[in-house]
DNA sequence: TTAAAATTTGTTATAATATAACACTATGTA
DNA sequence: TACATAGTGTTATATTATAACAAATTTTAA
Protein backbone atom coordinates (compact mmCIF):
# COMPACT_ATOMS: atom_id res chain seq x y z
CA UNK A 1 0.00 0.00 0.00
CA UNK A 2 2.64 2.52 0.93
CA UNK A 3 4.03 3.18 -2.48
CA UNK A 4 1.04 3.85 -4.08
CA UNK A 5 1.16 7.22 -2.72
CA UNK A 6 4.03 7.07 -0.66
CA UNK A 7 2.30 7.74 2.46
CA UNK A 8 1.28 5.36 5.10
CA UNK A 9 -2.27 4.40 6.69
CA UNK A 10 -1.55 7.10 9.43
CA UNK A 11 0.67 9.68 7.32
CA UNK A 12 -2.59 10.00 4.94
CA UNK A 13 -4.85 10.54 7.85
CA UNK A 14 -3.20 13.09 8.96
CA UNK A 15 -1.86 14.58 5.73
CA UNK A 16 -5.80 14.81 4.78
CA UNK A 17 -7.15 16.63 7.88
CA UNK A 18 -3.97 18.87 7.35
CA UNK A 19 -4.24 19.83 3.85
CA UNK A 20 -7.98 20.45 4.12
CA UNK A 21 -7.57 23.15 7.16
CA UNK A 22 -7.80 26.51 6.43
CA UNK A 23 -5.51 26.69 9.39
CA UNK A 24 -2.15 25.55 11.44
CA UNK A 25 -2.97 22.72 13.04
CA UNK A 26 -1.58 21.71 16.59
CA UNK A 27 -0.36 18.15 17.12
CA UNK A 28 -2.86 17.90 19.89
CA UNK A 29 -5.78 19.61 17.69
CA UNK A 30 -5.07 16.72 15.25
CA UNK A 31 -4.91 14.05 17.87
CA UNK A 32 -7.93 14.99 19.15
CA UNK A 33 -9.96 15.13 15.30
CA UNK A 34 -8.26 11.33 14.36
CA UNK A 35 -9.33 9.56 17.63
CA UNK A 36 -11.99 8.52 15.59
CA UNK A 37 -10.09 7.14 12.94
CA UNK A 38 -7.69 5.04 15.49
CA UNK A 39 -4.90 6.95 16.31
CA UNK A 40 -5.18 7.67 20.00
CA UNK A 41 -1.61 8.36 21.30
CA UNK A 42 0.67 11.42 20.67
CA UNK A 43 3.20 9.20 19.27
CA UNK A 44 1.11 8.22 16.62
CA UNK A 45 0.86 11.70 15.45
CA UNK A 46 4.72 12.88 16.26
CA UNK A 47 5.55 10.33 14.06
CA UNK A 48 3.47 11.15 10.76
CA UNK A 49 3.75 14.47 11.53
CA UNK A 50 7.74 14.10 11.22
CA UNK A 51 7.43 11.87 8.05
CA UNK A 52 5.57 14.28 6.53
CA UNK A 53 7.93 17.34 7.41
CA UNK A 54 10.59 15.63 6.19
CA UNK A 55 9.30 14.95 2.70
CA UNK A 56 8.26 18.36 2.57
CA UNK A 57 4.50 17.53 2.33
CA UNK A 58 3.72 19.81 5.42
CA UNK A 59 5.66 22.50 7.10
CA UNK A 60 5.97 23.37 10.50
CA UNK A 61 5.26 26.77 11.95
CA UNK A 62 7.84 26.70 14.65
CA UNK A 63 7.12 30.55 15.84
CA UNK A 64 3.36 28.48 16.64
CA UNK A 65 4.21 24.65 17.12
CA UNK A 66 1.75 24.19 14.71
CA UNK A 67 1.71 22.55 11.33
CA UNK A 68 0.38 23.48 7.42
CA UNK A 69 0.39 21.82 4.46
CA UNK A 70 2.82 22.75 1.88
CA UNK A 71 1.17 24.90 -0.62
CA UNK A 72 4.26 25.34 -2.80
CA UNK A 73 5.48 22.23 -5.25
CA UNK A 74 8.77 24.23 -5.77
CA UNK A 75 9.96 24.33 -2.24
CA UNK A 76 12.44 21.45 -3.04
CA UNK A 77 11.54 19.73 0.28
CA UNK A 78 11.64 21.73 2.87
CA UNK A 79 14.47 23.58 1.81
CA UNK A 80 13.61 27.06 1.96
CA UNK A 81 10.64 28.01 3.27
CA UNK A 82 9.06 31.03 3.73
CA UNK A 83 5.94 31.95 5.58
CA UNK A 84 3.83 35.38 7.08
CA UNK A 85 1.96 35.28 9.57
CA UNK A 86 -1.04 37.72 11.40
CA UNK A 87 -0.63 38.76 14.89
CA UNK A 88 -4.33 39.57 14.91
CA UNK A 89 -6.49 36.28 13.50
CA UNK A 90 -3.24 33.72 12.98
CA UNK A 91 -3.84 32.89 9.76
CA UNK A 92 -0.52 31.77 7.95
CA UNK A 93 0.51 31.82 4.56
CA UNK A 94 3.07 30.19 2.74
CA UNK A 95 4.89 32.40 0.41
CA UNK A 96 6.00 31.09 -3.03
CA UNK A 97 8.25 34.42 -4.49
CA UNK A 98 11.26 32.84 -6.58
CA UNK A 99 13.48 36.25 -6.19
CA UNK A 100 13.25 35.77 -2.14
CA UNK A 101 13.90 32.40 -2.23
CA UNK A 102 16.56 32.78 -4.77
CA UNK A 103 18.28 35.74 -2.49
CA UNK A 104 18.47 34.05 0.47
CA UNK A 105 19.44 30.99 -0.92
CA UNK A 106 22.44 32.20 -2.70
CA UNK A 107 22.88 34.10 0.81
CA UNK A 108 26.46 33.62 2.31
CA UNK A 109 27.47 34.00 5.76
CA UNK A 110 30.33 36.25 6.21
CA UNK A 111 31.91 33.77 8.63
CA UNK A 112 31.95 30.60 6.11
CA UNK A 113 28.88 28.84 7.21
CA UNK A 114 27.52 26.98 3.97
CA UNK A 115 23.51 26.79 4.25
CA UNK A 116 21.31 24.06 3.70
CA UNK A 117 18.17 24.83 4.35
CA UNK A 118 16.50 28.07 5.72
CA UNK A 119 13.10 28.94 7.44
CA UNK A 120 11.59 32.91 7.40
CA UNK A 121 8.90 33.84 9.00
CA UNK A 122 7.33 37.46 8.44
CA UNK A 123 4.79 39.08 11.29
CA UNK A 124 2.10 41.81 10.86
CA UNK A 125 -1.49 42.20 10.07
CA UNK A 126 -3.53 40.42 7.21
CA UNK A 127 -5.76 42.85 5.18
CA UNK A 128 -8.41 41.11 6.48
CA UNK A 129 -8.28 42.08 10.22
CA UNK A 130 -7.15 45.35 8.88
CA UNK A 131 -10.53 46.45 7.94
CA UNK A 132 -12.25 45.22 11.28
CA UNK B 1 16.41 50.20 40.70
CA UNK B 2 14.68 49.88 37.70
CA UNK B 3 15.58 52.94 36.07
CA UNK B 4 18.84 52.76 36.43
CA UNK B 5 19.87 50.48 33.77
CA UNK B 6 15.70 49.07 33.01
CA UNK B 7 15.94 45.61 34.30
CA UNK B 8 14.63 44.39 37.55
CA UNK B 9 16.35 42.04 39.23
CA UNK B 10 15.12 39.00 38.35
CA UNK B 11 15.61 39.91 34.44
CA UNK B 12 19.13 41.45 35.29
CA UNK B 13 20.16 37.56 36.80
CA UNK B 14 18.54 35.79 33.87
CA UNK B 15 19.88 38.50 30.94
CA UNK B 16 23.76 38.04 32.69
CA UNK B 17 23.47 34.35 32.74
CA UNK B 18 22.40 34.36 28.90
CA UNK B 19 24.73 37.27 28.03
CA UNK B 20 27.74 35.33 28.98
CA UNK B 21 26.64 32.12 27.71
CA UNK B 22 28.51 31.21 24.71
CA UNK B 23 25.28 28.82 23.22
CA UNK B 24 21.35 29.34 23.19
CA UNK B 25 19.72 28.59 26.87
CA UNK B 26 17.04 26.53 27.48
CA UNK B 27 14.17 28.35 30.22
CA UNK B 28 14.49 24.82 32.17
CA UNK B 29 17.98 24.96 32.07
CA UNK B 30 18.25 29.19 33.33
CA UNK B 31 16.06 27.90 36.25
CA UNK B 32 18.26 25.25 37.03
CA UNK B 33 21.26 27.91 37.51
CA UNK B 34 19.59 30.72 38.85
CA UNK B 35 17.99 28.31 41.69
CA UNK B 36 20.83 29.37 43.87
CA UNK B 37 19.85 33.05 43.55
CA UNK B 38 16.32 32.25 44.33
CA UNK B 39 14.58 32.33 41.27
CA UNK B 40 12.62 28.69 41.98
CA UNK B 41 10.20 28.24 39.84
CA UNK B 42 9.19 28.10 35.97
CA UNK B 43 7.02 31.44 35.83
CA UNK B 44 9.67 33.72 36.95
CA UNK B 45 12.03 32.37 34.56
CA UNK B 46 9.18 33.34 31.60
CA UNK B 47 8.12 36.32 32.88
CA UNK B 48 12.06 37.55 32.46
CA UNK B 49 12.59 35.89 29.57
CA UNK B 50 9.28 37.42 27.63
CA UNK B 51 10.47 40.71 29.08
CA UNK B 52 13.48 40.60 27.79
CA UNK B 53 12.22 39.38 24.33
CA UNK B 54 10.29 42.57 24.63
CA UNK B 55 12.92 44.54 24.77
CA UNK B 56 15.25 43.33 22.66
CA UNK B 57 17.77 42.23 25.07
CA UNK B 58 17.55 38.75 24.21
CA UNK B 59 15.83 36.44 20.91
CA UNK B 60 14.54 33.45 21.04
CA UNK B 61 15.57 30.80 18.39
CA UNK B 62 12.33 29.20 17.70
CA UNK B 63 13.40 26.01 16.25
CA UNK B 64 15.19 25.53 19.77
CA UNK B 65 13.00 26.74 21.98
CA UNK B 66 15.68 28.44 23.26
CA UNK B 67 17.48 32.23 24.55
CA UNK B 68 20.48 33.83 23.15
CA UNK B 69 21.59 37.61 23.79
CA UNK B 70 21.18 40.31 21.36
CA UNK B 71 24.58 40.90 19.58
CA UNK B 72 23.38 43.04 17.30
CA UNK B 73 22.47 46.96 18.61
CA UNK B 74 21.13 47.78 15.43
CA UNK B 75 18.39 45.24 15.46
CA UNK B 76 15.54 47.69 15.75
CA UNK B 77 13.78 45.72 19.22
CA UNK B 78 13.39 42.29 17.44
CA UNK B 79 11.99 43.47 14.60
CA UNK B 80 14.14 41.92 11.84
CA UNK B 81 16.13 38.93 13.24
CA UNK B 82 18.52 36.59 11.58
CA UNK B 83 20.26 33.76 12.73
CA UNK B 84 22.46 31.28 11.76
CA UNK B 85 22.24 27.30 13.45
CA UNK B 86 25.03 24.51 12.84
CA UNK B 87 22.33 21.21 12.73
CA UNK B 88 26.27 19.41 14.17
CA UNK B 89 27.07 21.39 17.35
CA UNK B 90 24.21 23.14 17.81
CA UNK B 91 25.90 27.02 17.65
CA UNK B 92 23.75 29.88 17.10
CA UNK B 93 24.80 33.05 15.34
CA UNK B 94 22.94 35.90 15.15
CA UNK B 95 23.52 37.12 11.61
CA UNK B 96 24.27 41.32 10.95
CA UNK B 97 23.67 41.84 7.48
CA UNK B 98 22.59 44.87 6.47
CA UNK B 99 21.90 44.56 2.87
CA UNK B 100 19.84 41.53 4.34
CA UNK B 101 17.92 43.23 6.77
CA UNK B 102 16.93 45.75 4.44
CA UNK B 103 16.42 43.38 1.68
CA UNK B 104 13.91 41.53 3.62
CA UNK B 105 12.42 44.53 5.92
CA UNK B 106 11.81 45.83 2.09
CA UNK B 107 10.02 42.93 0.98
CA UNK B 108 5.91 43.05 0.17
CA UNK B 109 3.89 39.96 0.24
CA UNK B 110 1.92 39.74 -3.14
CA UNK B 111 -1.10 39.50 -1.34
CA UNK B 112 -0.88 43.15 0.17
CA UNK B 113 -0.17 42.35 3.84
CA UNK B 114 2.37 44.61 5.27
CA UNK B 115 5.01 43.27 7.53
CA UNK B 116 5.70 44.82 10.97
CA UNK B 117 8.43 42.16 11.81
CA UNK B 118 10.40 38.79 10.87
CA UNK B 119 12.15 36.34 11.98
CA UNK B 120 14.97 33.93 9.87
CA UNK B 121 17.21 31.21 10.68
CA UNK B 122 19.26 29.51 8.43
CA UNK B 123 20.63 25.77 8.86
CA UNK B 124 23.58 24.51 7.83
CA UNK B 125 27.02 22.51 9.35
CA UNK B 126 29.44 25.46 10.85
CA UNK B 127 33.22 25.53 9.72
CA UNK B 128 34.18 24.19 12.90
CA UNK B 129 32.22 21.09 12.68
CA UNK B 130 32.99 20.26 8.68
CA UNK B 131 36.90 20.05 9.95
CA UNK B 132 36.02 16.72 12.53
C1' DT C 1 8.76 -17.14 -2.31
C1' DT C 2 10.63 -16.57 1.44
C1' DA C 3 13.73 -14.71 4.90
C1' DA C 4 15.97 -10.59 6.41
C1' DA C 5 15.76 -5.53 6.71
C1' DA C 6 13.32 -1.38 7.11
C1' DT C 7 9.28 0.98 8.20
C1' DT C 8 5.10 1.64 10.49
C1' DT C 9 2.00 0.79 14.20
C1' DG C 10 0.13 0.52 18.96
C1' DT C 11 0.85 1.32 23.74
C1' DT C 12 2.22 3.05 28.38
C1' DA C 13 4.66 6.13 30.75
C1' DT C 14 7.06 10.28 31.34
C1' DA C 15 9.95 14.32 29.97
C1' DA C 16 10.18 19.05 28.55
C1' DT C 17 8.06 23.43 27.69
C1' DA C 18 4.84 26.95 29.14
C1' DT C 19 0.91 29.38 31.42
C1' DA C 20 -3.16 30.42 34.83
C1' DA C 21 -4.35 32.39 38.88
C1' DC C 22 -3.76 34.65 43.14
C1' DA C 23 -1.64 37.22 46.93
C1' DC C 24 1.79 40.37 47.70
C1' DT C 25 5.79 43.94 47.17
C1' DA C 26 8.35 47.54 44.86
C1' DT C 27 8.52 51.40 41.86
C1' DG C 28 6.96 55.34 39.17
C1' DT C 29 3.82 59.25 38.83
C1' DA C 30 0.29 62.77 39.79
C1' DT D 1 0.19 60.74 50.02
C1' DA D 2 -2.30 57.60 47.05
C1' DC D 3 -2.86 55.62 42.90
C1' DA D 4 -1.32 53.06 38.92
C1' DT D 5 2.00 50.07 36.90
C1' DA D 6 5.35 46.59 36.99
C1' DG D 7 7.59 42.97 39.24
C1' DT D 8 7.78 38.96 42.61
C1' DG D 9 6.73 34.49 44.81
C1' DT D 10 3.99 30.50 44.84
C1' DT D 11 1.08 26.42 43.73
C1' DA D 12 -1.01 24.02 40.45
C1' DT D 13 -1.80 22.63 35.89
C1' DA D 14 -1.85 22.93 30.78
C1' DT D 15 0.60 22.05 26.56
C1' DT D 16 4.07 20.06 23.65
C1' DA D 17 7.03 16.19 22.78
C1' DT D 18 9.74 11.86 23.35
C1' DA D 19 11.51 7.22 25.38
C1' DA D 20 11.03 2.57 25.25
C1' DC D 21 9.26 -1.76 23.86
C1' DA D 22 6.42 -5.26 21.44
C1' DA D 23 4.04 -6.38 17.29
C1' DA D 24 2.54 -5.96 12.45
C1' DT D 25 3.29 -4.50 7.68
C1' DT D 26 5.89 -3.56 3.64
C1' DT D 27 10.13 -3.60 0.91
C1' DT D 28 14.33 -5.87 -0.78
C1' DA D 29 16.85 -8.96 -2.62
C1' DA D 30 18.68 -13.88 -2.49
Amino acid sequence: MYKENNLSKNQQIIFDLINKSSEPLKAYTILFSVQKKGIKAPPQVYRALDKLVETGKIHKIESKNAFVACRNSNCEISKATAFSICESCEMVDEISDTKLSKYLSGFNHKKGMKFKRFNLEFFGICKKCKKD
